[in-house]
DNA sequence: CTGAAAGCGCTTACAG
DNA sequence: CTGAAAGCGCTTACAG
């Protein structure tokens, strides 16, 4: 079983074919090829090793334009592998945005890395990439992303109900100026999160109001600014919810520098993917992504669909949680607002 | 070049010998095995992949028990993938611990991974494992650990001196009592870093003063106990250091916790392996190192060896550095103590 | 414990 | 653009 031989005989074609299309030799008619390659695919083909008896590999692939690895790669990266415990397998870092040469086609280009599958960290700027690698039938599951195309796999998380219900929090607490830091670069995920402040404030008869709303760049700077911004309105909020993770603490560590008490003189919610949230004073109350759980679970049925286990595509959306912790409280009995550099009101 | 002919020819014997051998078969003396694993890995033998354009590969093999990757991991990650920019080169993460059976070599183990080099992250407990792959001729580079025999490849961080001048610097601010809280579990680096605290002392006529020190776990949780352990001393320290980063930023929360002020009341000092020093409120003044770096350097190396292009075994000490951030300052003009449990001294 | 020989899977000039 | 055939590298009963 999957060897050329069995797979020429599946397309109709010789042996030599077979062996010529999967090493991307160009004189191939583009269709036999593709009949090829995806045979090649459904049968798990690896290579030839001949009778060595390979390891099974999978690739993690980052789209990220640097060889750096995020906090969150690295969680997504411990769920993928808390999935393969036990199986034997192992993980290939992959970087196909820097790697992969245009002429070789996916199967081809993690073939010859030895990865039988791969688990595809993208953002909206490599949806393309998915849909590429999904063709083919290269064994693949996309994480964090979400597809209308049926055959494309993908694990992803939706925080909206987990975002209205942190409004609810809010709202139960006595706000209703609640301010929201989203990034300047817009994804899915924050179009997502957004729309989930939005239900929540409409759920309690609350009208989203422009003038609350910051767009910031997505960095711990970037939260800091929107501190600066949203405190020196005329009317600031009294709470506010930051989508992402590092904007979330450079919030927070603005409070501290500008002399703002949290959750004193203003309630704030942080994004987590991580463990960030626990690793401040004082503890952040955030909308939390299960970032591992995305992992395991994707990398749980790649492992199953790279075993010939698993005959449907994977199409699975996770919930957020929301945790509770210390800084969210009631609203200032009194307006607090600083100056647009950060010192305090009192000293213009 | 590199086929089974080839070494059958370089050890005297025939080619079918080499193949068992290399395939970890029971019936071949351990004399010509040894022989022959050590000719495979000089001259790279990859597993006969015919004719086949074989990516290479570099394994990253972390010895925790843990599936998960540790920010510290990420960070080594991170420095070896950069070496590995523009090289065409992959990288493998391969649990040793739960994957090796005990019968094959670690040649074997690696190569039926498809993996040519590896980078080992080590700890003291698994320095017999550094040695015994080093010792079948397995291209291997250890990350922070150092060694005594010239033939194991390594590049390790050594703090002392930083410490030393960290502590000149408390010492000129005015500070005389100078706590420290180390891990319970000591290894070699935590040993070192104690040292180069001792030193710092003595360089200005200060004796080490064992009240002043506490064991603690190396979590967030033990940097909190050490605040209030230490703090609630008849004779407190007016500076301390915390030789891990997240007993660090345990320390820092704590004095925010029970109302101690960061530097007026104690001027701290962490230590960090990443970016933990600037997510927290205030900066922390940390001695630092420089994990990205050590990745790089190991990988680097082990990129050219596998290249035939390195010859001698690399043995590499880095430095780490000491950045002044907003911890420190003079100390305070009277005594600042807690209770144990962390309450104000005046509410006994 | 080891070798000679047969066999297997893939690749690649060669031919069309 | 594709096939038949030769060739290459590795593995594995078989024999000693």
């Amino acid at each position: 079983m999957s060897s050329v031989r069995e797979i020429a005989k599946q397309v109709g074609v010789s042996a030599a074919t077979v062996s010529r299309a999967l090493r991307g030799h160009p004189d191939i008619s583009s269709v036999t090829r593709r009949k090829i390659v995806s045979a090649a695919n459904r049968v798990g083909y690896t290579g030839g090793r001949s009778g060595t008896s390979q390891v099974l590999v999978l690739g993690y692939v980052s789209t990220s334009s640097s060889p750096v690895l995020s906090l969150y790669d690295c969680m997504l990266l411990s769920g993928v592998r808390r999935a393969l415990t036990g199986s034997g397998c192992e993980v290939q870092l992959i970087d196909l945005h820097r790697d992969k040469p245009g002429d070789e086609t996916y199967s081809e280009f993690f073939t010859r890395r030895g990865v039988r599958g791969v688990v595809v960290q993208s953002d909206t700027g490599h949806r393309d990439l998915c849909r590429a690698i999904s063709e083919e039938g290269f064994p693949c599951v996309v994480l964090a992303e979400e597809f209308d195309e049926p055959e494309i796999s993908f694990v992803c998380c939706d925080a909206r109900s987990e975002i209205a219900q942190m409004v609810d929090h809010l709202v139960q607490l006595g706000h209703e100026r609640i301010g929201l830091a989203v990034p300047e670069h817009e994804d899915h995920d924050h179009v997502n999160r957004a729309e989930g402040y939005r239900e929540g404030l409409r759920r309690h008869g609350l009208e989203p109001d422009a003038s609350l709303v910051v767009r910031i760049p997505s960095s711990r700077e970037g939260g800091g600014n929107a501190i600066n911004e949203l405190m020196s309105r005329r009317e600031p909020p009294t709470a506010m919810f930051v989508t992402d993770p590092f904007p979330s603490i450079g919030a927070l560590c603005r409070m501290h520098e500008v002399g703002l008490s949290v959750p004193g003189d203003l309630s704030l919610v942080g994004f987590d993917d991580g463990q960030m949230r626990r690793q401040v004073y004082p503890l952040l109350t955030a909308v939390c992504q299960p970032t591992e759980q995305l992992g395991l679970v994707a990398a749980q049925w790649l492992l199953r669909r790279v075993n010939g286990e698993a005959d449907e595509p994977i199409r699975r959306v996770l919930p957020a949680t929301f945790e509770v912790n210390q800084t969210t409280a009631v609203p200032p009995g009194r307006v607090v607002r600083i100056q647009p550099d950060g010192r305090p009101l009192g000293a213009v």
